[in-house]
DNA sequence: AATGCTATTGAGTGTGCGACCAATAAGCAA
DNA sequence: TTGCTTATTGGTCGCACACTCAATAGCATT
């Protein structure tokens, strides 16, 4: 072991000593939970004492809701960047629904999951789950108003419809923890990808790989229900 | 305060302490979370030892799967009853979808989210949670078919449409403990509905209200949010 | 009324948690 | 180099938790 017993100090800035804090705790909510935030592990983390972490965050709680903040707040970046000047709308939300659907998504949904869950005690983390939430909504209906005003998206009221598809997403995220998702019929991990492209008056296909449809099953044709103006 | 110091012990047959601690940890479950089911805070609720519930359940974990799962198997009969004699497939559908709106559903949306979260890291309830999930898919599944047969549905994968509607519910579930959930447009209250009825086949209306176009009155249909395009 | 089984208690163990605080030493400024 | 600010430490406190176990007492049987 490098790092000998006694252990030299070493003595950051407060901004510098702030931000690593922030992220290791951010990585602990990632691979095990909110709830494994504590003084002791974050600590552990950084190889410095437990009341240094006190002295950044005098109340634990706001390092939990300010962890949860900046992971999902930099997942967003990475699925929804603000900045769309590369690709089409169509190309960006295709992209955004492949990578939810991926199991390195995992992750992500787990989070949100746990800080859905855990907002109902600690207010500091509602508030910045109300946060990220309206983000999230926010950056999708940018998208799908682009995506309308360029005439690849076809749609009475953009909001609604992100909403619909995050909420779709959610639901299946919410499975996350179940050993069932992964033996979940096609249809159903299809199903942002099919909700997206119904609300949206896109062709199917569009946004995902159609399931291969050489096979005559009864299912797959039917667009499911009645064809119309979404909503 | 009646109950006097020295608490005479009431001795009382196995089955029925241990239907007794259960039932004490359901509601304590519906009322403050999964984590609140404590040895001590499940003997408070009925007067006794903390010991005694240690008792009974040796793993503490066991408990808490076991109190979920009755909470969860209640709430199923009380919502998507096995015997459904008494109406057409559709009233049971509209039914189950008018009370998953109301606010008295929030606990048992709260009780899932919950669950699921929590069995990321309770073997005993993750086991639960699937049983529950697979019971919920199994009665909406048969409800539909059930629906098709008699030709008042139609969709070409019952399981699938099941899933689809149990996914939005689910998905908006996720949101019971946001601030934003009571101000979310009308629409998205109503997605569940929707879904419902388009995957089915039904018109519009069929499975609930449609929020009130015609005259803003001030009837008591008024569903609880101002009408119009919202946003 | 006496007996025996066992449901129930009371007391204690060890762990992990957030919070608090005086003492210490790192590194910048004089 | 010296001094000073303050980031960092080490230790402690109180609390809540699950779990263990010998002792106690309710109650059905005799």
């Amino acid at each position: 072991m490098p790092s000998s017993v006694p252990n030299k100090r070493i003595r950051k800035s407060p901004a510098a000593r702030r931000a690593e804090i922030v992220a290791a705790a951010a990585s602990v909510a990632l691979t095990e939970g909110l709830e494994c935030i504590t003084l002791r592990r974050v600590a552990e983390e950084l190889d410095v004492r437990p009341g240094l972490i006190s002295h950044y965050f005098p109340v634990a709680d706001d390092l939990v809701a300010e962890a949860y903040g900046t992971a999902a707040a930099s997942e967003l970046e990475e699925l929804l960047p603000a900045d769309r000047s590369g690709a089409t709308p169509t190309r960006h939300l295709a992209r955004l629904l492949a990578r939810t659907t991926g199991e390195a998504y995992d992750d992500i949904s787990r989070l949100w999951l746990n800080a859905r869950h855990l907002s109902r005690y600690r207010p500091a983390l509602r508030a910045r789950v109300g946060v990220q939430e309206a983000a999230w909504r926010d950056r999708m209906e940018a998208l799908i108003r682009d995506g309308v005003a360029q005439g690849e998206f076809r749609t009475a009221d953009p909001l609604v419809t992100a909403i619909q598809i995050l909420v779709v997403l959610d639901g299946l995220g919410m499975l996350v923890n179940s050993a069932a998702t992964s033996e979940d019929p096609p249809a159903v991990r299809r199903l942002p990808v099919t909700t997206a492209e119904r609300e949206l008056g896109l062709a199917p296909g569009t946004l995902g790989a159609m399931p291969d449809d050489s096979a005559p099953t009864a299912d797959s044709g039917g667009v499911g229900g009645p064809r119309g103006a979404a909503r």
